[in-house]
DNA sequence: AATTTTTTGGACCAGCAAGTCCAGAAAGTG
DNA sequence: CACTTTCTGGACTTGCTGGTCCAAAAAATT
């Protein structure tokens, strides 16, 4: 059973189509006839593409979206190596969530997929590639004598992940990104210092 | 129009019955008949006591469990005053969400009313209490010259409690606390740190 | 051109969940 | 004890939403 080109295209204008309302609308619901609507497609179509229905469909635009946060901010995430970098980083995600608002496109996501076995899956590997690539960036910054050596780079690279989740989310909440600066400023801080904390 | 004894122990019944139900099901579809079958009522209750129907009832659970998530912490949140307390406070918020697992009682609850206008007020109040909580603690750890005093106390409170949300969020995705852990010992670690960062 | 397969459109169905309504029980009140 | 008001139960309505089905259009294949 081969799937032409044409069906291709379309099965791709229903997920990035779903997805770029998913990232602007209501997060709360959104129905298939929605999809349907904005993506110029009938039910048919829908089902023919996603067997599995809604289900399949949302997961599908999970792994959409994961793949674009990553994209976003590869050019950066691959070289944290200098200080510079760091805070080009730290500017690139502020002003992408700024522009966004208070819209975490996978937090949408989680909110009406979290039921499903597969989107938290989706979630969970996206969050550990993520943190793989910060703990990479420390490390390249202890290399380089830039951070101290007892720096846990992997535990802080899990504070970053979720210090930015939890920025995110209190962004969705407010509508202010002051806490995602916060956040970031002060664990960019954490590494800049010195000298270790004095045990208790 | 008033309310007897016995109404507002039903209305108190609803919510609570209602709030616990919420923290421990699926947080995706809540639906009223459950709520009436849980709380021993009927839909004539249910509408008689939130006239405005599932969003106001969802409202008044999400004031209770707001109250609930700041109460809970109180007597650790009223007095960050030495390290110890810190750490005290810090395994009680680990220890806390270690048990309830994969369930924040309030993001549950965004992610069902988050469209309601109200619900996100609760929300941002509540962060808002949190966030003065532990800047006094902040403040009150830098008179006791523990913490130096170029740190800024509101800022860092934010990055905590936006570590914190954070956390919890990475905990309903991977079911691990690893990442709470990780983000309030590096907090805590940075403002134990005895030195300021260098100026880049 | 004939035929097979994929793609598309939309009518239709079934179930569920929010909300309405009203009658009767319980509880205050004079 | 009469009377009013609040409280309770549950049947009923209404609208929406995921999902099914099938026939026709469009491609591909021979």
């Amino acid at each position: 059973m081969p799937i032409t080109a044409k069906g291709r295209a379309t099965r791709q204008r229903i997920v990035e189509g779903a997805a770029t309302h998913l990232r602007g609308g209501e997060p709360g619901r959104v129905t298939l006839d929605d999809i349907r609507a904005i993506t110029g497609t009938s039910k048919g179509q829908l089902f023919h593409y996603f067997p599995g229905g809604k289900d399949e469909l949302l997961l599908a635009v999970a792994v959409f979206e994961a793949g674009r946060v990553l994209d976003d901010q590869e050019p950066h995430l691959g070289a944290l190596t200098t200080w510079a970098a760091w805070l080009r980083w730290r500017e690139v995600l502020v002003t992408r969530y700024r522009a966004q608002g208070a819209h975490c496109p996978l937090g949408s996501l989680l909110a009406q997929a979290g039921g499903t076995p597969g989107a938290s899956e989706v979630v969970r590997t996206m969050l550990a590639q993520w943190r793989t690539h910060v703990a990479a960036g420390i490390e390249a910054m202890q290399a380089a004598r830039e951070v101290r050596a007892e720096v846990d780079a992997s535990r802080t690279a899990s504070a970053f992940i979720a210090g930015i989740q939890g920025g995110v989310q209190v962004l969705r909440s407010t509508g202010s990104v002051e806490d995602l600066e916060a956040v970031l400023d002060t664990l960019i801080d954490y590494l800049r210092c010195p000298e270790s904390p004095t045990t208790c």
